[in-house]
DNA sequence: ATTATCTTTTAGGTATACCAAAATTAATAA
DNA sequence: TTATTAATTTTGGTATACCTAAAAGATAAT
């Protein structure tokens, strides 16, 4: 199996997986890496083969402590990209992902630890998803979505964790950005619309948009 | 055809007839690409359906200007990476080639031209080689192998032909690095070995070493 | 419990990028 | 010019990473 390919699998069972902390179904793994789920079971067989993971038919997919550990170093080269195109380089938190997407498999840790040294050894990327360290630890942290968030609350907004460039353009426009100030003004009961105060201005989020945004309760 | 896989037969076509300026022929790309003579047969073909190449069978290929404009592109990544590598992140010039052949294949030309302008536009990488500009277009010069200067002649250092960290790093132990001074003392008329002075140092270069060692006449 | 639906796997197939060995073509030496 | 040698191409084959369509398995609804 090439090298990008395990390390695209890995990368994605790790990121629905640390969500749901449960094992990974086929499907999702289909939508995420877009590939057919006939693929999905082949390369899921190849990745048991290589100890990369636990594979069990028909019933779902999670990592060996091998698996998890390259993932991690993937995850940890993603997102110190991300972040260092963000501040180094003078990239939009809206464009860093793509160009991360081909970086992240650029195998040199000495590149990555004096990338991240330069940094100050950031803890954070520019969507507020945490950088594992050299040794693949990760700092977790007590965040919620802003769909979680309760009227009247007051939050500071910590992440996100849709990276596409539209969403992240928008939330922008509306100063919706990591660190900014959050004050739950009411929750639409009907379609648990959200309308928060950010910046002195009022701002309405949908449901759909709330799930994709990270607080922290101030 | 991958286009990291077009991208590397172009930029092996280049640098192979960028010094002899004719045509390249099959077994010089099967060295360098470390793949076999078949290989190269059914790779070029592809290359000339796809207009990068003017293919002759059983006698040589060249670039069409489509190709030409590719490959500076890929050298210009290439050049530009080693020397950011080198320049902003602290990596030597006999470990920088390694890195860039994995990032040179990175498509975004934005990045490039951010680092390039960090690194104030140059205009040659840590190895002397001349960095094509946005355009493609090359500034020429009229440097010469150390294998063709004379005696008692004085000249300054300006590039390499061998990136191999084994050669560059004896270079460096000479202390014979980009823009060192260096004068003729003597050629030995039997195996054309070179002494020459160096730093105040004498030194003694092979043939070969001359070979892959270019100056420039002060 | 049976049917309907949704998910996963199997079967059979394509395209890419390689290879070794044999056949062909070109270059060189006798 | 005719061997001999060297370079190139053809032939037949492998491994990877995908695919679609059909079959099998799991889940949910009646
Ligand atoms: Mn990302
Ligand atoms: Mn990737
Ligand atoms: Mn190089
Ligand atoms: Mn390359």
């Amino acid at each position: 199996m090439r090298q990008e390919t395990v390390e695209n699998y890995l990368k994605t069972i790790y990121n629905l997986s640390s969500n749901n902390s449960t094992v990974v179904v086929n499907q999702q793994l289909a939508n995420k890496l877009e590939i057919s789920p006939a693929s999905v079971t082949e390369g899921l067989r190849k990745l048991h083969e290589l100890k990369y993971v636990v594979y069990e038919k028909s019933y779902g997919t999670r990592l060996t402590s091998a698996g998890a550990k390259l993932a991690l170093s993937i995850v940890r080269r993603h997102r110190i990209w991300e972040t260092y195109l963000a501040k180094e380089l003078g990239f939009g938190w809206d464009e860093v992902h793509e160009i991360a997407e081909e970086l992240e498999h650029i195998k040199n840790d000495k590149l990555i630890n004096k990338l991240s040294a330069i940094l100050g050894n950031p803890m954070f990327d520019p969507h507020g998803d945490p950088i594992p360290d050299a040794k693949g630890k990760i700092k977790k942290s007590n965040f919620i979505k802003l769909s979680e968030a309760k009227v009247k609350g007051n939050y500071s907004l910590m992440g996100v964790t849709d990276h596409s460039a539209a969403f992240l353009k928008y939330l922008e426009k509306h100063q919706l950005i990591i660190g900014a100030n959050i004050d739950i003004k009411g929750i639409e009961e009907f379609d648990n619309t959200i309308v928060l105060i950010c910046n002195k201005k009022e701002v309405t989020i949908s449901a759909k948009a709330a799930e994709c945004i990270i607080v922290e309760t101030v």
